[in-house]
DNA sequence: AAACCTTTCGAAAACGTTTTCGTGTTGAAA
DNA sequence: TTTCAACACGAAAACGTTTTCGAAAGGTTT
């Protein structure tokens, strides 16, 4: 058991000081070639590389992104995940994943620890529970500290930060606006509870596009659900009690839980009822049928994000205060559960 | 923008040493209850919390686990991660996580980065190309340097370690002589190529479980498949030029893809085919028809491999070369895509 | 020989903690 | 009054770096 080498002991070695270890290992011209030579060559031999923590004391910086996301089993996050880090690494720096499990105290207790020196920023989306309460103080405790914040997908308004979302109005407008193309009118929603910042954005866009079209919007084709256990259940109530042509989902589980549900009464896909689902994830791609989606490209989200966090780390310009909030294209992919 | 408080300005500010401080703030019986009062709501008005980086190198504990993993994007890694994070987070510790994207040469950058002082000790899953090349030199160096390491699902035997498996080949054995019993003999192997651990020991299951029951192997029946990109063509093949009874897919992927190509040549689910796959992941669970699949807990995988880790850094008992290989155990989860 | 410059190195501070040890003050016991 | 313990606090080291500054040694210029 050979433990890590430091400055001190090389330098001991040597019989020179630390000073002279440190500079010769940093090329420094203050100090002889001789001596520089003599020292790399012992530093090499026991494969000295200097500790990370005592560089993060002195710089105060710890070239590490914190990021906070509600769950990682979950195709979209994990993509992010994937997008953060690899700018993350081609910069230099590490990433420290903390989840909330949906959970506002477990958001905070996370944002604390890794808020004490551990990080040099955050990257991350709310919890259902932090949007539901509308309670902001740990974010905004972190930002009056002057590190920097950059949230993503689940967002808040009251929150001064850089950004970078999906225009889930516009995506939600575009898709319902492609069913409505195909000459479908009774479209039904199912969506999230209202206090998810995406599911009202996406509910939003469906109810605006009716109105453009002089569709009435029939309530009872909106289908709220606030977890997924009673999912079955209540986009039974709706394929029993109503006729419909089309259904728009929020997301992927929600769209192959209905197709499923329609698929065993006998309603055919994409025939009698045409399927969108928001996120285009595993599950779509390997669907029978296969669902078409609007596509949320995760990665290039995390990579945005994480190309606005450290943008925002290596400008030492301290407070700009210009936030900005970066818009991630969605694109409609087309595939089986859509009339053609 | 008010930057965090140290213990430096608490003193001056209060005129007291920084050790007086220190010592109010941890309770200790030297400080008189005036001055440690004092101290402590002072403390507390400025939301005093001591700072990590400190911590760490005064400590020479980081309480942070690294994690190297092969990729984010695969719902398995995410379940495993969720799973240490559970148990991390229970004992106080943050994880960090490293994507060597099955790559060689970033696994041991990844490596050598976290072991510089970022992390207390390691959790990984080897990438193909390191079990391929089977150099281990990185993860020899780190364990030499007494730092703990604990392997999971993709293992070598070459490293003396901790490790977490499933016994794939015990559960490649089950699953085929589920088939066998439900009548079926000409059954086709959907596996990697033998580099990566678990193909190898699930296709050990798959032909041992033949012998045992007087059934010839047909080598053509057993499709090495290298990359995601040939593996359409490849199952296409063997559809085409062989009449089989069953498959084994040595994952989910493969499974979903056997199930697609199939039915779109006519042949029936699970009457003319039946299949079962490894990994029990989303897509076995929605796909038409669900894929009955051999459960591979990914959390349990990852609380088992963190409370091992953990348990390794609190013990101070230095060396307890005492290295255990825990067996999670797996079951055949019936579905829809396997005769009853 | 005096003054000065260059080269080469070391001492020390700094980052923010914790902890050991020393020390001054007070009160009580001798 | 002296002695001693208890109490309350501070100085300093330690963790491992980097960097600033000072200084010794040697050589060069007047």
């Amino acid at each position: 058991m050979r433990r890590k080498v430091t400055l001190k002991q090389i330098a001991k070695e040597l019989d020179v000081s630390i000073s002279t270890v440190s500079k010769s290992l940093r090329d420094s011209p203050e100090i002889s070639e001789d001596t520089r030579l003599k020292v790399q060559a012992f530093a090499k031999l026991y494969n000295y590389k200097p500790n990370n923590i005592a560089l993060s004391l002195k710089n105060k910086k710890t070239k590490t992104i914190g990021i906070i996301i509600p769950e990682i089993v979950h195709h979209f996050f994990a993509t992010v995940i994937s997008g953060i880090e690899q700018v993350a690494n081609e910069s230099g720096y590490n990433v420290i994943v903390c989840l909330s499990d949906e959970s506002f105290d477990k958001e905070v207790i996370n944002m604390e620890m890794l808020a004490n020196g551990s990080t040099d920023g955050f990257i991350m989306s709310l919890s259902k529970e932090t949007q539901q309460k509308k309670d902001f103080h740990h974010l905004q405790e972190v930002i009056n500290q002057g590190m920097p914040v950059v949230l993503f997908d689940r967002i808040s308004n009251d929150i001064m930060c850089d950004k970078v979302i999906i225009d889930d109005q516009l995506a939600a407008y575009e898709a319902t606006n492609f069913l409505i193309s195909k000459g479908l009118k009774k479209i039904a929603l199912l969506t999230t509870v209202d206090y998810v910042s995406v599911g009202k954005l996406r509910t939003d866009g469906y109810l605006n596009v009716l109105l453009d079209h002089g569709i009435e919007v029939d309530e009872s084709l909106i289908i709220r659900i606030e977890d997924t256990e009673h999912c079955d259940e209540k986009i039974n109530e709706l394929l029993e009690n109503k006729t419909i042509d089309a259904i728009l989902a929020v997301n992927e589980l929600f769209a192959v839980t209905a197709i499923k549900l329609a698929m065993s009464k006998g309603i055919k896909i994409p025939e009698d009822l045409s399927v969108v689902a928001f996120t285009d994830g595993i599950i779509s791609k390997y669907s029978t049928p296969t669902i078409t989606t609007i596509s949320q490209n995760g990665i290039k989200m995390g990579r945005k994000a994480a190309e606005m966090l450290i943008n925002r780390l290596e400008l030492e310009d301290e407070d700009d205060e210009h936030y900005r909030t970066e818009i991630i294209e969605t694109n409609l992919i087309i595939r089986e559960s859509t009339k053609s």
